[in-house]
DNA sequence: ACGACCATACCAACCGGTTGGTATGTTTGT
DNA sequence: ACAAACATACCAACCGGTTGGTATGGTCGT
């Protein structure tokens, strides 16, 4: 049997602490989603804790896998590799709530003041997504030739920012419309960065 | 007796969950940091979740009082207003974490699924607070004459997005400086929005 | 003026159910 | 045979919520 109960409960991790939060879901949860018992729960990880660290790197590796075989990065020019990235993000929100939303960030707002470790993996999986797009970014940087007084890291931190509020925008409304406008908000201000010449400090 | 036991557990609430999550929070943490019984507090709120919606009620009291008071209404051209609420956002960060982030932000992400009520109050909470900032934008789109591909509600809501993720960049990294940066581009964009004709859709 | 009446505010003790976690098996793969 | 992989049974602590009760202060008829 290849799907072991381990990967049943991570799988499960997944989905019910996206839906119910960390704190609220219980490891009986975890274990009747998984089909799996606690003494399974209990042989795979050593604590809930240590099951949500587990989780956040699952994540992570399940997410790389996913944006890694995306097609945005066939395009030549390093820009639109960049918007190709912010348009795949944007396809993605076609599914169900749950299923778009991010389990880091759901996971860091519970447990960043009470559980260390916790944050430490969330933020890992937060970072190493967003590096993913610094080198895209740098080429175009290079491709049109600009000085801009950002970063790459900053922009790519930048857009996880936006999407990580737009899924609190589509909780809180219930649909997933209101984070597709933010989404093209996005594009229209990464197409404007490498569109013109920047424009200075406006301080009236 | 003016600071009555209901007017302490709201203000515990705010502080305890936002440093906890709704869910990690018991009625016992209220009550002990409040310094009132249980007795008290159901005297008060039916139940936990009455709680959380009057919580969120009550926060969006408080922040409407403190944005209302804030000193960048007072610019006369609308852009200045508006860039002015992103500057007046991004000096609050000066703050400690627990302080500066957002009471209905953290709690959407628990109850958005299973809690119906409690959503609904932070919906309300973030989409009121979005409205506020919906007539200086017009006033600025009339102000520079411009036809945007964009409404006021929908850059209004950007501006909650871009917020909201930021707290939670910052709630991983522990640290608010990467949340400043996010405000930072957030003020670029804006510039940028009023300050140029606007760029067509770029698609290779 | 004054007790009868009553609503509000609050309290300490308690309840049944759930929690994360453990102790002790039993099954399975090699 | 033997360890890793699972299941069963159980526990002490904690959970949200209820209980029966007290203290306070206002309102009413008289």
């Amino acid at each position: 049997m290849k799907s072991s109960a381990k990967e049943k409960i991570l799988d499960a991790a997944l989905s019910v602490i996206r839906a119910k939060g960390y704190s609220a879901t219980s490891v009986d949860d975890l274990c009747a989603a998984a089909g799996v018992t606690k003494g399974a729960f209990f042989h795979h990880f050593k604590s809930k804790e240590d099951l949500a660290v587990a989780a956040a790197q699952y994540w992570s590796d399940m997410t790389g896998k996913l944006f890694a075989a995306a097609p945005y990065h066939a395009h030549e020019r390093p820009l639109d590799r960049v918007l190709g990235y912010v348009d795949f993000r944007k396809a993605i929100l076609q599914r169900s709530l749950p299923e778009f939303t991010c389990l880091v960030g759901t996971m860091v707002q519970e447990a960043y003041d009470s559980n260390p470790a916790i944050r430490d993996a969330c933020a890992r999986s937060i970072n190493g997504h967003a590096h993913t797009l610094e080198a895209d970014i740098d080429a175009a940087i290079n491709e049109f030739g600009i000085e801009p007084p950002w970063t790459a890291p900053s922009l790519a931190l930048f857009t996880q920012s936006v999407l990580q509020g737009a899924f609190i925008l589509a909780k809180a409304k219930n649909g997933a419309s209101v984070a597709a406008d933010c989404v093209d908000h996005l594009r229209r201000y990464i197409e404007m960065l490498f569109s013109q010449p920047q424009v200075k400090e406006y301080a009236p």
